[in-house]
DNA sequence: AGCACGCCGACT
DNA sequence: GTCGGCGTGCTC
């Protein structure tokens, strides 16, 4: 008798494995998706190990496969099993990361009336309502009940209701969501010989369709698609029939791909030259493409400005890793933003990339899914989840913009990083990885100065135009434009700029880093701020809805007319966001045409590639937009970028703001000067002196690590030190205080009694968005070395979460 | 999710 | 002394 270890899909406990029975007539391998009795329920499960001892006396039978063949390789096991244990996140969570999309399904409770006599006084009026319900439509399922009653109303009575018999209760598997698409073909049986005989008998006979759809199906080469007859002969499903029956033609279900539309016409592109410098870093990652051994360390860290040519690194990296026979990811950080990115991987590799996003309809992120696992793709491109693609014979993880924020996932669990996951999977299966920015996360800088990976510098342009030097930056102090009496939010040098652009027919992008109107709404007489009331956050007004929007919830209301609590008329705009900046340049450069590009106006699904694609075509002189526009575009017109507020991302109360303030300062500079005419960037700040402002005007990567550095290490930060965020949450702030205080005090025990010294804690104390949703969140901070194993030792109570190496708010 | 168990308040 | 409310913990 054999048992296994399953890891099961329930909402607790799922930090462990539970020992099942395998039947005899069942074979079940390790990595296989099952079916297993947990509680009252069948649970999605999957075997984790194969044993002969159970780790209880009594075990449950597993109730079936749900695949023949198994679903994980031993690699992916291993992995989750580290995912879980380094992030403290469920087995099932870190699992989930690497199955196939739609793969995971819930259990259904439906209550069925029970044909008996009861005593109707016995019920109250919520279970009489329940009742008469499951009778008018033969049964209702609990979810149901639970939207229209509530859920303990609705659980209290239906429990009620079972055990006074009136009601059976019974399990479903939800359905599957997504499964192989199948689409009716029709094929032509006869021979040409007795396709003749029939037409012949039957021209000038009743049957003049049957006689057009013959001769059609025998001009086809192939089986056609039954919609496609419809279309092309005008005939429909009768008379198809009625071939069928006459035994000429028979109606088949081929499988068909849902292909995403996004790569269907590319040009095929050759690899370019390398230039000499493109070369010198290209040669030690081919070295570490040969190289098998496993432990060589194969990580890569490409420091290259932009424009200096990452991307042909990658394209030939990959190009040689596909000529050993192995295959890549391309990780890129936001799929929506790179359409350009993209496009050069799929031309240089026609139809052997996958792109796997969540903008794809299930159904193709499915397909996808599988045209990847059975071999057929040898790129697959796509944000921080597609690097658990199952990718066979993975030789290559190359992580674009190393430095984005969007390659730690932070709102679900398990919440890792992607860098951080793929140095692991390197480690366990010898793949290259190369990591990519023009200005790296100071953390990975860190580990490539100290020798854990191989620093490869990438510092000149190349453009289409020799030496096409990096954009002139001007800091302007907008301090001193206030004092000679200029109330405009442009600087005069940044209209002057402008209008200069317009002339010469070129192109500008302004760039602000907040959305909306204006961002926030001050009673002139009280000083109220007008705020989202579930989540305490400044609310910002919309023009296109005439709305105030929160920017954390979405909740919109409308603009009162009086202040609530002084009831004073005197309400004023204050702060201003992209759709005010619109106005404003409107206003202020009447001849231009404008475009502009943040969240709001990108609701479709290929809206970012039509505002793109627009002022790429020169439809538009300005592109005012948010950070969007600081990404990787590549358009050759723009000779001006202004930047009208940077001191945005440097007040936000994070040790990492100034990071943050010279990552997108460089960025968007970069997007100045690609084409032919030199590019001119003007930085509008009331901080001109600080060292990321500064450091980013020079282009100067160095001078910023040495002092952000500096400052990490004299304030044990990462990656000196290790971070963990605790956070609490609870619809009543009382509670959150009790209850991260009492956790305080339970951390603190454990860490006396182990004698970690070198693990310190701040807080409790509320979250910076202390109420999201309607819900309050506290925060404890932890810092040490080593947080998961000591963290993995104290039981967290529900309404907590752990956050292992947090990054942002 | 759903059930058992157990602790406290309102009753016989 | 007992019934039943719901908060807590376990499910192989």
């Amino acid at each position: 008798m054999g048992y296994a270890e399953v890891c099961v899909n329930a909402p607790t406990a799922q930090l462990r494995t539970f020992s099942y029975a395998i039947p005899s007539n069942l074979g079940v391998q390790s990595g296989q998706a099952v079916w297993v009795p947990f509680g009252q329920r069948l649970l999605q499960g999957i075997v984790i190990e194969i044993t002969d001892i159970p780790a209880v006396e009594n075990t449950k039978d597993i109730a079936g496969v749900i695949d023949q063949q198994a679903l994980l390789s031993p690699e992916q096991i291993t992995l989750a099993r580290w995912i879980s244990d380094y992030y403290l996140s469920s087995l099932w969570n870190a699992l989930a990361l690497t199955m196939p999309p739609g793969f995971e399904r819930r259990v259904l409770t439906y209550l069925y009336p029970v044909k008996r006599a009861y005593d109707e006084s016995a019920l109250n009026e919520t279970q009489f309502r329940i009742l008469t319900r499951a009778q008018d439509d033969g049964r209702v399922s609990l979810k149901e009940l639970e939207k229209s009653l509530g859920k303990k109303k609705a659980q209290a009575n239906t429990l009620q209701l079972v055990k006074l018999g009136v009601l059976k209760r019974q399990y479903e598997i939800e359905r599957a969501r997504v499964k192989v698409k199948e689409t009716p073909y029709v094929r032509l049986l006869a021979t040409p010989v007795r396709v003749m005989e029939v037409l012949k008998e039957m021209t000038g006979g009743r049957a003049k369709r049957q006689v057009i759809l013959l001769k059609y199906l025998a001009e086809q080469s192939a089986p056609i698609e039954l919609t496609e007859i419809k279309k092309k002969t005008d005939c429909d499903r009768l008379t198809i029939n009625a071939l069928v029956k006459k035994g000429l033609a028979v109606i088949e279900n081929v499988t068909v791909r849902r292909e995403p539309l996004e790569l269907q016409r590319v040009q095929l592109s050759q690899p370019l030259p390398l230039t000499a410098a493109q070369d010198t870093v290209f040669r030690p990652i081919r070295a570490s493409l040969l190289q098998s051994e496993k432990s060589e360390p194969k990580i890569f860290l490409l420091h290259g400005v932009t424009g200096s040519g990452k991307t042909e690194i990658y394209l030939q990296a990959l190009a040689e890793t596909i000529k050993l026979g192995k295959r890549g990811i391309v990780l890129v950080p936001e799929i929506a933003l790179t359409p350009q990115t993209i496009e050069r991987f799929a031309a240089r590799f026609p139809g052997r990339v996958a792109i796997l996003h969540s903008h794809l309809s299930l159904g193709e992120q499915f397909d996808e899914w599988w045209r990847i696992k059975n071999g057929e793709v040898d790129v697959v491109i796509g944000p921080r989840s597609a690097l658990f693609a199952p990718q066979p014979d993975l030789g290559i993880i190359i992580i674009d913009e190393e430095h984005e924020w969007t390659y730690k996932q932070h709102e679900q669990s398990p919440r890792y990083h992607t860098r951080h996951v793929a140095l692991k999977m390197s480690k366990q299966i010898g793949c290259t990885v190369v990591m990519g920015s023009a200005t790296p996360d100071i953390e990975t800088y860190y580990h490539a100065v100290k020798g854990d990976f191989h620093l490869l510098r990438l510092l000149e342009r190349v453009t289409p135009v020799e030496n096409a030097p990096l954009p002139g930056v001007t800091i302007i102090d907008m301090r001193s434009e206030l004092k000679d009496g200029n109330r405009s939010i442009f600087s005069r040098a940044l209209t002057a700029a402008i209008d200069r652009v317009v002339e010469n027919h070129e192109q500008a992008i302004l760039f602000l880093n907040r959305r909306g109107m204006s961002t926030y709404i001050q009673c002139r007489n009280c000083g109220y701020v007008l705020k989202c009331r579930r989540c305490e956050v400044p609310l910002t007004y919309h023009l296109d809805t005439e709305a105030l929007l929160c920017h954390q919830c979405n909740y919109h209301t409308n603009v009162p007319q009086v202040c609530p609590k002084c009831s004073s008329r005197r309400i004023r705009f204050l702060g201003i966001g992209t759709e005010k900046l619109e106005q404003e340049v409107k206003l202020a450069f009447p001849m231009a045409r404008l475009l502009r590009w943040d969240r709001d106006v990108t609701r479709g699904r290929y809206s970012h590639q039509r505002i793109l694609n627009k002022f790429r075509s020169h439809e538009a002189d300005i592109l005012v937009g948010t950070q969007m526009v600081a990404k990787g575009l590549d358009l050759p017109l723009v000779t001006l970028v202004g930047v009208i507020n940077a001191d945005l991302s440097l007040s936000l109360p994070d040790f990492r703001a100034s990071e943050r303030t010279f990552q997108l300062l460089s960025q968007v500079a970069g997007r100045a000067g690609r084409g032919p005419v030199e590019g001119h960037v003007i930085i509008q700040t009331y901080n001109p002196e600080h060292y990321a402002i500064q450091a980013a005007a020079e282009h100067n990567y160095a001078l910023f690590y040495e002092q952000e550095i500096n400052y990490r290490r004299q304030f044990h930060e990462p990656p000196f030190v290790q971070l963990a965020n605790l956070t609490y949450t609870n619809t009543n702030d009382n509670r959150c205080m009790e209850e991260s205080s009492k956790m305080v005090i339970r951390i603190k025990e454990e860490r006396d009694r182990l004698g970690l010294a070198g693990i310190e804690l701040i807080g409790p104390a509320p979250a910076y968005i202390h109420r999201l949703r309607g819900r309050y969140r506290w925060k404890l901070i932890i810092r040490g070395m080593e947080l998961s194993p000591f963290l993995s030792r104290i039981p967290l109570p529900s309404g907590w979460t752990v956050d292992i190496d947090p990054i942002g708010l």
